[in-house]
RNA sequence: GGCGCCGUAGCCAAGUGGUAAGGCAGAGGUCUGCAAAACCUUUAUUCACCGGUUCGAAUCCGGUCGGCGCCUCCA
């Protein structure tokens, strides 16, 4: 098998990925925090390692994947206020819709997903651990991490503490001991959710709970880390400080960050409102289409993402998942007609050695940083082949290789697995997928088989200019027909 | 100010030293009453620009221009 090497952050080079014990996977993936809908930035991320775990058991790995919650944050605190809720309801009610989110998007659900609610008892005693230690220290309620106390701090991020101390933007507290210095535990105020600890009521600093649940469920030196690319600094970077500070150990053997959403070559951000949530983006096109999108760019670029509007403001489209969905309908085309070449029509002997040299270029893909857009190259190769050997099964004239459709349909279904996508029926998805444009476009199904049936009797009738009148007439509302020996059949474009 | 990433055809996008994958769009063809679908052929002497290293560079080094991210909540 080829050698799987990732892009480790901490090292910023491809390396060879060696769990510490063969054969297992140990992962933590920092997951979200509840406070809002779900957004397609949320979806790439999560994808993403949804297909670096798919990928680890294909290799046979027995992979422990963990992702947390973090429903105690200022977030979520900001918002039950607003809405005179508790805090727990928010972040459960968010929570929820990110699962659902999650399970349309085909996304596995991790082995774990630990709240840190449920976890303050280990957050307050590696708190405690610090202070023994003399890496942090308590001021009025508040614990801080000692940043000068571990010298190793910067080294994921690449920063000196000099520079973070020049940087404007750190916030300026006179009691701390340095600029730098962040929060453990936090002093509870009033309308807070709050827990008692030995430096009184209140809850944990942003970066604790992931150090706390990561060495509970995984222990120290586990496998690999993941997160989006703004993580690095300076949650990534203060969980490797809490945590090596307290076990005087490495954390974590590789970090890996995806790259983020673009809209119009910028960042999508939260506080500029310009996001979309992934159940609007799902109301446009199959959940395997954004998936499938995803997969086009390598999980490390920016990715734009695009979407149309009226002159209204609404929402008209999404141009580049709907490509992805039109793709989509190719290869589940594709698919069953590869399921239905008839057994009558195959022959032994020696298959196509290209389908095998296919499969060995995805596995080879996968193993190189997850490379999924040469897996999808792959891919188009092995729908061209598999749409060449539906056609000579139909044309009735010579025997098809057994091997070469079976080695096809084999191919196209680990592909699928290890995308996560062309799981579904070929029936039921382009079903779907012409339900929801016929609802769209406002087509009648009963005045689109009246149609084919008026020109089905023209055609019988040889008045071929009459039907091509009716298939114009079909094809200005976007109806294509396609005839075949078994009848007419349409499609929405 | 500090750290980092990116610039490949009309569009999207792989490729990080050995002579430019793949998709969309375009052109031609096979098939078809005509179409559609499918398949075949075709579309970058060239990888932002300028120098350098090398037998050889989209790939390495230096510089220029352009775009973006992190340093503050963020996936």
């Amino acid at each position: 098998m080829t050698e799987l090497r990732l892009y480790n952050t901490m090292t910023q080079q491809k390396e060879p990925f060696r769990p510490r014990t063969a054969g297992k996977a140990d992962i933590y993936v920092c997951g979200p925090t509840p406070y809002a809908p779900s957004h397609i930035g949320h979806a790439r991320c999560y994808v993403i390692y949804d297909t670096l775990v798919r990928y680890l058991r294909h290799r046979g790995l027995t992979v422990s994947y963990v992702r947390n919650v973090t429903d105690v944050d200022d977030k979520i605190i900001k918002r039950a206020n607003e809405g005179e809720e508790k805090a727990t309801d928010v972040a459960e009610r968010y929570f929820a819709s990110f699962l659902a989110d999650m399970d349309a998007l085909g996304c596995l659900r991790p082995d774990v997903q630990p709240k840190v609610s449920d976890h303050i008892p280990e957050i307050v005693a590696l708190i405690e651990s610090l202070i023994a230690k003399g890496a942090a220290y308590e001021l009025d309620g508040d614990v801080y991490f000692a940043v000068k106390a571990f010298p190793g701090y910067g080294k994921l991020s690449g920063r000196k503490i000099e520079d973070l101390r020049a940087g404007a933007r750190v916030e300026r507290d006179e009691r701390k001991r340095d600029p730098v210095d962040f929060a453990l535990w936090k002093a509870a105020k009033p309308g807070e959710p709050q827990w008692s600890s030995p430096w009184g009521p209140g809850r944990p600093g942003w970066h604790i709970e992931c150090s706390a649940m990561a060495l509970k469920y995984l222990g120290n030196g586990f496998d690999l880390h993941g997160g989006g690319l703004d993580l690095v600094f300076p949650h990534h970077e203060n969980e490797i400080a809490q945590s090596e500070a307290a076990s005087g150990v490495p954390f974590c053997a590789t970090w890996m960050h995806n790259g983020f959403i673009e809209t119009n070559k910028a960042k999508m951000s939260k506080s500029t409102g310009d996001f979309f949530t992934i159940s609007a983006a799902l109301k446009h096109v199959e959940p395997e289409a954004l998936r499938f999108f995803f997969h086009t760019v390598h999980y490390r670029s920016p990715l734009n993402f695009e979407w149309t509007t009226d002159d209204d403001g609404k929402t008209t489209g999404f141009p580049s998942i709907e490509d992805a969905e039109r793709r989509l309908e190719y290869l589940y085309a594709t698919k069953q007609r590869l399921a239905d070449i008839e057994d009558t029509r195959l022959v032994d002997g020696p298959g196509s050695a290209d389908i095998e040299a296919l499969r060995k270029r995805v596995e080879e893909a996968m193993a190189d940083d997850l490379n999924t857009a040469e897996v999808l190259a792959a891919l188009a190769d092995l729908g061209k082949l598999a749409n060449d050997l539906a056609d000579r099964a139909e044309r009735k004239k010579g025997g098809v290789p057994k091997a070469s459709v079976i080695a096809a349909r084999r191919l196209f279904e680990t592909i699928g697995q290890l995308l996560g996508v062309l799981g579904d029926s070929p029936a039921a998805m382009l079903g779907r997928i012409q339900a929801r444009r016929l609802a769209r476009s406002g087509v009648d199904r009963a005045w689109i088989e009246s149609k084919i049936e008026a020109r089905k009797t023209a055609r019988s009738e040889k008045r071929f200019a009459d039907a091509d009148a009716i298939r114009d007439e079909l094809l200005a509302r976007d109806v294509e027909l396609k005839d075949s020996p078994q009848g007419t059949t349409w499609r929405l474009r």
